[in-house]
DNA sequence: CCAGGCATGTAATTAGTTACATGATTAT
DNA sequence: ATAATCATGTAACTAATTACATGCCTGG
């Protein structure tokens, strides 16, 4: 439901072939809140025109490989307009990193600094890609809605770096300290039984 | 993978059953960045187990149901470390409310206004379960990577929520906007298609 | 000449969710 | 009584990823 949401969406934004709403979804617009690979788009395009939301023309320009251009049907429309009124579900953030925070003091300080260094680059990454995307994004109306999007997930990853940058040596402290070895484990008061 | 780690991580804090694992992944501590459903934690629980990473012991406590309480073994705590040292996967951020932004003039003002609603609603919620954890949790040092995290993600929630608070007219006045049928699409200048 | 980008697709596999099935205890 | 919480588990299903398979064009 997700990647045919996503192919809608891209879609009512003006024609496109699989391969870029894959690169948008991955390093474009899209690219802060979704990721779709070929395995999933190519099969939700298929059908997306069978279900006649979306038609195909093939693009054979001389000195390219051939191309599959879709364009949103007004059916298309209509059903993305009712996927937006749906309720929506919550968000969804996964981070590998926070467990490993969480872990500081079994995982030590020299993976914890590589974790922290890790995280704060990956952020800065996006971050530079959303930002040179926004400076790309001409400003009309129709775009209006996409700059919004890109200037929240700048905004986030802007506050990220800035809360890791100024509490990583908190964290390395606790990684460090004098890394208790718990062969045979002391009594752990453990917030996790409690309650 | 990520859910042995998630049980891992847990029980290498304490003992516990697959229900509070499952709380916990859900509403407690590791709620902010993962989430783990019991279809997923029992059988990971029991493949652990065959593998000698936890152990496991029946409690029948009359006037209760009996319960399996895991505990990690030291073959269990070097598997762990041992994935703590690994690279770490990238954050994963999946946000159905930022594609109905992308798209607030195709939504229309009244379904923005629900998504905006709903979201400062949901992030508020989250928030105040971490903020109550935090007060909760005695601050010792077993304990300190896990208050560094739920402080992160106090801190993302907190900017997320301004950020909303800060910028939702916008975003409506966007959605709002002579809400243009685009029945016979017009010509379409897509950044989608530009690069 | 070769790496990288453009371009499409399928098959096998994974990792998970949802729904089902059960049942005791506790608080309202 | 009845809803909520505690507690465990399985089976069916879904949605995706990864790896595979192919091939052309361009720039270095």
């Amino acid at each position: 439901m997700s990647v045919r949401r996503l192919c809608l969406a891209m879609l009512s934004a003006g024609d496109a072939t699989g391969y870029e709403i894959r690169k948008e979804s991955t390093s474009g617009c899209f690219s802060y809140f979704e990721d779709a690979s070929y395995g999933s788009i190519y099969p939700a395009l298929a059908k997306l025109e069978a279900d006649g939301l979306v038609t195909m023309r093939e693009e054979k320009l001389p000195g390219k490989p051939a191309r599959k251009v879709y364009s949103i049907t007004q059916a298309g429309r209509a059903a993305l307009l009712d996927m937006l009124q749906e309720e929506l579900p919550p968000d969804i953030f996964r981070s590998p990193f926070l467990l490993v925070a969480m872990c500081a003091k079994q995982a030590g300080g020299a993976a914890i600094r590589r974790a922290l260094d890790q995280q704060i680059e990956q952020t800065r990454l996006k971050l530079n890609q959303l930002s040179e995307l926004r400076s790309r994004v001409p400003d009309t109306a129709a775009n209006k809605g996409m700059l919004w999007s890109i200037g929240y997930g700048i905004d986030c990853m802007t506050r990220k770096i800035e809360y890791l940058e100024a509490n990583r040596t908190e964290l390395e402290t606790i990684a460090d300290g004098e890394a208790v070895q718990e062969t045979s484990p002391p009594v752990i008061q453990t917030p996790l039984a409690a309650e």
